[in-house]
DNA sequence: CTCCCTGGTCAACGCTTGTTGACTTGAGGC
DNA sequence: GCCTCAAGTCAACAAGCGTTGACCAGGGAG
């Protein structure tokens, strides 16, 4: 055995690591916890010492935060490439969005989060582009970010998976633009 | 005991029936056969030996038809009705579409079904109203379609669960007709 | 060197799950 | 009335799960 130093830390963030990893590949139910610790390279009753819980490893592996660039001031155009690009980062960054994607489907507290998430970090940043209606005009951006994110990395959709962060910007750009500026839509 | 009358035909109708409602509820991995069972006031031994498997039975409850109507030779706006009237009405009229985007979320079977039939039957009825790249305009529709579904259904966002179906035509429609439509979208 | 606290191990518990096989019951054909 | 086969019941199985508590070890402080 190499028998690595101790190190609280660095073990604990070994087990957080892999349980994201896990989450974001297999959603809540599937991951178990002896599968996280044998990835960790750690016995499982160490997951109950840092995280008391399953449901307390998933809360912290799910922890996210958007932060999402200003949008004021800026022209449609600007706006959405600036969304596409800090959404394709933040995908590409952590899996954490994934985590809570995939977990939202199958389990009302995740979803709660992820709701949680495009109501409270979301909503306030992009409804300071909106011309009018911002919870409409909010959610149906968070919709179809989603959604995009879903059929190509979940569905795994190769017209979607194919596409670079330019490609993205010309095919969803435009739709994330209008839903936030243009005031002929809606009802 | 009420009883029931014999009848290997109903019987399995209900298996199949109370199996889709909790599998639209939960997911695949969180419902039990012997919950299935119970809602469908049966023995859980009914569950095997009218679907052999628990896998048997989610196939079955996740079996779908889209059956998308003509758009050749409409207008755009004609286009986009009749496909958030369809996708409305697919919604309503049987959870079996919402079945299939819970369980994709964490199953990879479920996620290639889904996919299946967004690439085979999805695909081909509105690659006939894409402009060109008929491949990525129709998964572009695809990913609209099911992030609204997620948003409005699975997370529950009140600004879009509040929406009528003449509001999701104002709100949407314009964004999946100019998906298929528009000939200056993409790179 | 010795203490002791923290990081780490180990084996087991109780429970739920999918699944099985042997059994019982009911109704229609002779 | 009885026989038979399909429909339904029952109890149990093996496996896997989250979780627990008692135990070991190693290194810095005195």
């Amino acid at each position: 055995m190499p028998s690595r130093p101790r190190d609280a830390t660095a073990t604990r963030g070994a087990i957080l690591d892999a349980g994201r990893a896990q989450f974001a590949r297999d959603g809540f139910e599937r991951v178990t916890i002896r599968s996280v610790a044998a990835e960790a390279g750690v016995d499982p009753a160490m997951v109950m010492r840092y995280f008391t819980n399953k449901a307390g490893l998933f809360t912290e592996a799910a922890a996210l935060e958007l932060v999402l660039p200003d949008l004021r001031g800026l022209g449609p155009d600007a706006i959405a490439d600036a969304l596409v690009d800090r959404f394709f980062a933040l995908f590409e960054e952590s899996p954490t969005l994934l985590v809570l994607l995939r977990a939202a489907a199958t389990s009302p507290e995740a979803a709660e989060r992820l709701l949680g998430v495009l109501l409270e970090q979301a909503g306030p940043a992009l409804a300071t582009a909106a011309v009018d209606r911002p919870a409409e005009r909010a959610a149906l951006v968070g919709s179809q970010i989603l959604g995009f994110a879903f059929v190509r990395l979940v569905l795994g959709a190769p017209a979607l998976a194919a596409m670079s962060r330019e490609d993205v910007r010309a095919w969803v750009g435009p739709t994330l633009a209008r839903y936030l500026t243009d005031p002929d839509l809606g009802p």
